[in-house]
DNA sequence: GCGTATCCTGAACGCCTGTTCAATATGCGC
DNA sequence: GCGCATATTGAACAGGCGTTCAGGATACGC
């Protein structure tokens, strides 16, 4: 078979590209539009497959959602540490979570997350490991604002549930497309917000020529 | 029969059971989780007549939907004009959001239905609907304050937009049950940016015994 | 090379559920 | 009271889809 040069690698793989293509199914149609046919289909395998990996169809959405949400994270923790100082790094966040890099439609994947959190156990697990990670690492970031003297926050928790409960705010207008939300918009309100929260006094440099 | 007492009322009556009942079976079970069956039951009427009445489940819950959006709009603009000024107007809206009164249970509705604005017209259409109501009525309170000299906003338009943003932010939380979260705190952290965002001076009343 | 465990397939099964429909009831104008 | 439009029911239909399964391919230790 011609198919030998694509499926030559070992099972890992099938497995990983069914994962993958588990997550791009539910990005265009949404969890309730998924089925394990689209799911192969997207895979180029067979829908026995994806039951003989993951056992169910909810055990390939489990999976497929928590490799992203791993991927997502490291993928974000590595570029935040490349970035300069708490600033920067506050800065590259909220342009993380505009949109830009590796967040590039994911917000509607989060939308449905949430609803999916308030019924099924792994989704919610899902939705929380990422929500405490970001949170940590938002915490994190203020945190060494406020050592390096560039951040006087006059609560620092509560100015972390703030500024990430306001990302979740209007990542909902984004992911809805409301007219007027743009990612430069969710930018420009966020920062403001945040400086209003954290007194920043330096502005931030603007990221390094985001696509 | 014995029912004659309970259905004695018009058609219109069978009808709005019916929406009453597609609202309570999704709260119950979720969009993905209602059948037609459920309401049915929920009603007490036969699956065929939800049909007869609304041609399909879609169209049963869009219905219910829209009824339901305009009846807490009603609901609150009323009591909205109840209050006395604009800084009690702001605060009743806080404690609205935070779940008190009308919304109480409403937040993992609202979520659910941002994610089916995703890809249904419909919901699409009674989010939008929700969404410009509240933040007009947000505006009108800060038109009000900024008038009465109670609110002194940078920018009135940015912050109508962050503190609804935040709203539904925090609302997430809530909805999600995050450890931490609650009625209380949502009101809470909402207020301190409140009072930020349009600098408000004169303490705002406590509400009027909320339950 | 051989046997076995793992991997993979495609077809078939069977349930779930939205929708259709023919039959019946109800109420209302005349 | 009659007849017609509207309302209502419950059963049947049909399509979709998750899961099962029996069988075959593949890799790998011995």
């Amino acid at each position: 078979m011609a198919r030998a040069a694509l499926a030559a690698k070992a099972p890992e793989e099938r497995r990983e590209r069914i994962m993958l293509a588990t997550i791009a199914v539910v990005r265009e149609r949404g969890f309730a539009g998924t089925r394990v046919a689209d799911i192969a289909l997207e895979a180029g395998t067979s829908q026995g497959l994806v039951l003989y990996h993951f056992g169910s169809l909810a055990g390939a959405l489990a999976a497929g959602l928590t490799m992203l949400e791993d991927e997502f994270y490291d993928d974000f923790a590595h570029h935040l540490a490349a970035e300069d100082g708490p600033v920067e790094r506050l800065r590259f966040m909220a342009e993380l979570a505009a949109g830009r890099g590796a967040a590039v439609g994911n917000w509607g994947l989060w939308l449905e997350l949430w609803a999916r959190a308030l019924r099924d156990p792994d989704a919610r697990a899902v939705r929380e490991s990422q929500d405490r990670r970001w949170r940590a690492a938002l915490r994190r970031v203020i945190d060494e604002g406020v050592a390096a003297g560039s951040f006087s926050p006059s609560n620092s928790a509560k100015s972390v549930l703030r500024l990430a409960a306001l990302m979740d705010g209007l990542a909902v207008q984004l992911a809805l497309n409301e007219p007027g939300m743009t990612t430069r918009k969710f930018t420009e309100l966020w920062w403001e917000s945040a400086v209003l929260e954290l007194g920043i006094t330096e502005p931030a440099k603007r990221g390094k020529s985001p696509r």
